[in-house]
DNA sequence: AATTATGATAAGTCATGACTTATGAAGCGA
DNA sequence: TCGCTTCATAAGTCATGACTTATCATAATT
């Protein structure tokens, strides 16, 4: 799970809110540029985020749907854990 | 982040699926009975999981409320990128 | 009471991964 | 072209955490 590491979710936060280069990242997080390479290059594999040359900057922004297999995933338990609460509550005593 | 390693997400897809005790869980999952109890207590504090003393076992369920906070989380992102998306698809030439 | 089953904790090992500094490649401006 | 900035990668360090075995407490069973 990419978004599992606090500074990247750090990361993925502040490209939420915006485009932004490498360096830029750098200036605003408390790790070095390397570190947030290294963390970009893990949210580009999960597909979280995108990246687009400028010149000789990059610019990273996110990649919306890149959340949809987590939205799924989510979902699904929320479904089945609202439908066994849903059964339990209609006066189940099965249990 | 409790949901991060990925024992810990089966035990969880697991117990979704129906209460269980800790050796049932055991018997199930392809590591010791000790590092279930381990797992259980991050999941349990993180209010992912929820148990109940029978007998001398223990049974453990899913706390449906614990994935409130990742599903609001998540949609905040989901929201406002949605948002940023249709800024640019409304012919935005900004950039 | 003695045995068995259950589960939590202690202690130690080991792999993973999040960081660092160093460095090289590529683009831009003087 | 030289220097400056930007970024990625290499290599190494170090902390974290996911496991193990050993053990103890508690509860059910005979």
């Amino acid at each position: 799970m990419a978004l599992a590491d606090p500074t990247r979710r750090a990361i993925f936060e502040k490209l939420a809110e915006g485009r932004l280069s490498v360096a830029e990242l750098a200036r605003v997080m408390p790790v070095s540029q390397p570190a947030i390479s290294q963390h970009l290059k893990v949210l580009k594999e999960a597909r979280l985020v995108v990246d687009q040359p400028a010149g000789a900057r990059r610019i990273y922004s996110i990649d919306p749907s890149g959340l949809g297999p987590l939205r799924q995933w989510l979902d699904r338990f929320w479904d089945e854990q609202l439908a066994a609460f849903k059964t339990l509550a209609d006066g189940d005593e099965t249990e």
